[in-house]
DNA sequence: TTGACATATCGCGAACTGACGATATATTTA
DNA sequence: TAAATATATCGTCAGTTCGCGATATGTCAA
């Protein structure tokens, strides 16, 4: 008997907290933004948050969050920091997430 | 010329803020909890609150807050109110979600 | 009507988040 | 070395979120 129906969550609600942490750090237009761009390739901080319309310190710490979930990931070239993406994932979810919310809207 | 394109992103930042409401939205462990069992059939408030382990008033506070979104619907029966799923995207989106998060995890 | 049940709403306090200026660290160039 | 550049971190504060007890509303049955 693997599995039963009845009343609660057998010991997935500790995956859902997982999922919703995750969840909550998307849920920001900026890092939203942040992903669409990094999606397409690799760029400073400087870059993003120039894309992104804000102050770097700013885009810094976005981008730390989302390292910190493992969305991101960086690596220094001299004085730069370069983000790129490292959850594949992030692919499909922003596909999904796009095609609810930003499709033929205004275009 | 009713906008312009220079710097920024061209008017989807719009959009990107409706989508990051959405995502907070789904961003707490009970509200998953919730779209999984909603996009299984129609539940009253009681039974929701019982399968969340959580008291019927925060459960009414949690649907409240996705209806508001466009998740769910809820429709009155009696003394009791049942909630389902309104959004058809809703399926994508958490099928995205728990093929990151809840695969073969601690199964 | 009254009482019981199901759901919704209100008000509060604790905890968290986001933005921002100031400051710190790291790296290159002079 | 010092200065300039790129990024990161810190402290603070306004605003928000969460959970909860208390209360309100809505519905049925006696």
């Amino acid at each position: 008997m693997p599995k039963k129906t009845t009343t609660k969550p057998p010991l997935e609600m500790d995956a859902l907290g997982q999922a919703a942490e995750c969840l909550k750090a998307l849920a920001h237009p900026v890092r939203l933004r942040m992903v669409q761009l990094l999606l397409h390739g690799r760029y400073t901080v400087g870059e993003i948050a120039e894309d992104c319309g804000i102050a770097e310190n700013l885009a810094s710490e976005h981008l730390r969050l989302m390292q910190r979930c493992g969305f991101f990931t960086s690596e220094r070239d001299g004085r730069r920091v370069y983000y790129s993406v490292a959850e594949p994932h992030l692919e499909d979810i922003m596909a999904c997430i796009e095609s609810r919310f930003l499709t033929g809207v205004g275009k």
